[in-house]
DNA sequence: TGTTTTTCTTAATCTACATCAAGTGTGCAT
DNA sequence: ATGCACACTTGATGTAGATTAAGAAAAACA
């Protein structure tokens, strides 16, 4: 197993010594999830920060009609947990489903937690990755107030250009806001 | 001016000395901003975190047709900034306004980062502050997909039961993403 | 390799919400 | 007080995208 990509993400904001990068290795545990296996399913508290190795996750929830709602996709290099129960340690809504055969890198709370006390560069890194996903979530939630579908989907491509390939349209018109329907027709612009 | 409203609120996630208080309330500037104006406009360079003291401001974006979307009200007590431009430093998409005459604190960019460099604890603080918006923001993505506009208001009354009163039905309709028209017969439920 | 399961497409109909247009309060500046 | 924005309402009509249903294509699995 490399530790490798997760080392390398790291560095993208923090520099670590080789003693804080092995006591942070250590903290870690690994984990194999086959293709539609679960990592967390609705009710679950959440007790992991997940990072992707290899594979790909999808993190949904369900509404009262059971339409699943794809709220992120974790490629390799990606972070992915449900924060609100993560953080506040109480039954979350979301789902995380391997796409395909993937593996991950699992840091538990506790340890994130004792990272924050030993390794205060820690909370630097945290800090920012939290940044990050706000910034994204934001943007997110102007696009679904001001956008079309079909600009919501062009923006995607954009953004996700590695993620089009292998994933299946469906998911991709779940994240976006449609039904598989309705992104197909819009796809294949024939109204 | 007194600083007690923010020191409560820094004290709901950490622990400052006097000496540690001080610093930081050397380190912010008052401001007074009259109803119907700005604090930020579409296309400034965000340079400060906004805590607001009295009053209460909304933070929005402009689509292409020209519609606004409000994005967060601030009553006291709560921190607002165009978070994608004060991370990048480049210029953003928010517009700042006072619904009535505000007096806010300002954290510029550079004191903020200076904290984090003497007291860490304000690293922890700002993760958490984070931690919390988006959490906020994901739930609001997940309300958006998943529950109808009156649903969505219902949710909006539980959750900002002081911000009803005064504040004009046209900006929560904004808020909750709907017309003014739309919001006006929901409300008075004669479909 | 064939069988099953899932994904993708196409078409008809439906609905939540938008748009346009007009009229009615209501607060605030002169 | 009076005039004037501006917030709010109400009605008629338009539309992006949903729903339902069914078949075709592709992928998974044994």
């Amino acid at each position: 197993m490399s530790f490798q990509l997760i080392l390398d993400n790291l560095a993208k904001h923090i520099h670590l010594t080789p003693d804080e990068q092995d006591i942070f290795i250590a903290y870690l545990q690994t984990k194999k999830i086959k293709r539609k296996q679960f990592l967390l399913t609705d009710g679950d508290i959440c007790k992991y920060s997940t990072f992707v190795i290899s594979g790909c996750l999808r993190g949904y929830t369900v509404d009262k009609g059971g339409i699943e709602h794809v709220l992120s996709f974790a490629p390799p290099d990606w972070w992915i947990a449900d924060m609100y129960s993560l953080l506040s340690q109480k039954p979350g809504i979301l789902n995380i489903e391997a796409l395909e055969d993937t593996e991950v890198l699992l840091l538990s709370k506790a340890n994130q937690e004792k990272l924050y006390q030993q390794i205060p560069k820690f909370e630097h890194f945290f800090r920012i990755l939290t940044e990050n996903s706000l910034v994204a979530s934001q943007q997110r939630l102007i696009d679904g107030l001001s956008l079309t579908a079909e600009e919501r989907y062009n923006n995607f491509c954009k953004r996700y250009p590695t993620l089009i390939d292998h994933l299946p349209l469906k998911q991709i018109a779940s994240y976006i806001g449609v039904t598989p329907e309705f992104f197909s027709r819009m796809r294949n612009k024939r109204h």
